[in-house]
DNA sequence: ATCAATACGGAGTGACGTTCCGTTTGTCAA
DNA sequence: TTGACAAACGGAACGTCACTCCGTATTGAT
């Protein structure tokens, strides 16, 4: 109830976003090496599985040998620490948001709303651990919530939209607020289990569902 | 604005508190040997000062140092290093609520309300650094959302009720829901420097003084 | 002044993050 | 297929940390 609200409100934090040229281009002319492709992808599968098992602050070692790889190769690919969390937290992002398009191949709209709030919610869950690492002021760590919040925003609006368009939610609502409420509810709710949090979650859909065919079906 | 909201709100986790029997007796029959004394004294000094210029991550190592003190002394007056961090933490909690006492006595109630409120401000703001490690999880935290209520709690009521005794002050306000208010102001106000909490907090005294006359005059 | 109890300092221990470098492996041109 | 070289590899080694241990010095009651 006190230590996890932050964790929505600071991927909330209102950064400046440049955006100058990061990534100019793709492949500019390197080929990626196929063992340190497999390596780099060993690394983040172990730090993740450590990381949820042992904590944030597990020894580099301990993930380095669940990994079956050496120290050097972790500090090849991530030269900090802080770049291996920063990495798995990445990834994770990814992999939920990916989810999204998935559920929406599988399901009708609502369903897939459904679906995809509750995998967000155990996206949350399982990174508590990581929310005091987040404040360490570490640079690695500056870009994430730029980075929660660009994959996680366009994949709610989407889910969204095509439920609004099927006249199933109402429409007026804001995809990057619904994100912190839902994070505010699983972050916080680790007291009574998982179950409590599922059941806000679904109370906050029936919200979107209520009203829907009388309201917002301009769009 | 997303690190320190939860500082204050750590600070008022809902912890029951057996309270069964914690220090029996102040003094069983052991005396504290002068230069122990000295030494621990001269630990507490020198950790506030680290921490406040360092960080709380600062090497016990240079602790032990600028108190002229062995490694050996430090680690047997506090154990472990998150020891010596509540210790400094309760000193502080200390300090600070002593002085209500002090300002009651040079100043006229409301005077001393306003005096001492800044104070506090001035509190939270130094130790904004130590959030972080109270959301350890370390054992040696947990009884500091107590202490820190314990002691401020009835400095603030006892500044409060003197000043509304004078008329000054309305009689209806919770000492404790000042404290997290405050709390949450001077915490989050390190933006623009103290100029900005400064006004704020005396934004809520007058808030306070408001109404005075017209109610709560029962008490 | 004596002496047991207590506190002292700091070398030592083990674990950590990180660096360095000799060795191995993948890739591609011949 | 083969050769060669850039790239990736593993892990010993380094510096630093929290914390332990123990011989020595200080204290305070007698």
């Amino acid at each position: 109830m006190f230590l996890i609200c932050e964790w929505a409100n600071c991927m909330s934090q209102t950064k400046e976003t440049p955006r100058t040229e990061d990534a100019p281009a793709k492949e500019p002319k390197k080929r990626v090496r196929a063992d340190a492709q497999r390596s780099t992808d060993a690394l983040l599968e172990a730090a993740k599985f450590v990381f949820e098992s042992s904590g944030v602050d597990a020894p580099v070692r301990e993930i380095a040998e669940k990994a079956g790889v050496g120290i050097g190769t972790v500090y090849r690919n991530f030269p900090k620490r802080s770049d291996l969390i920063a990495g798995v937290f990445r990834r994770e992002v990814d992999a939920c948001a990916a989810d999204a398009a998935e559920l929406t191949a599988q399901h009708l709209p609502l369903e897939a709303l459904r679906r995809w709030l509750h995998r967000y919610t155990r996206f949350i869950a399982t990174k508590k651990g990581l929310a005091k690492a987040l404040h360490s002021g570490d640079p690695a760590f500056a870009s994430l919530p730029d980075y929660f919040r660009a994959n996680f925003e366009p994949a709610l609006e989407t889910l969204l939209a095509a439920s609004h368009e099927a006249g199933e939610v109402r429409g007026d609502v804001d995809a990057y607020d619904l994100l912190r409420a839902i994070g505010n509810l699983a972050a916080a709710g680790g007291d009574d289990g998982p179950a409590h949090t599922e059941r806000m979650v679904d109370l906050l859909i029936d919200g979107l569902r209520f009203g829907a065919a009388t309201r917002g079906q301009s769009a």
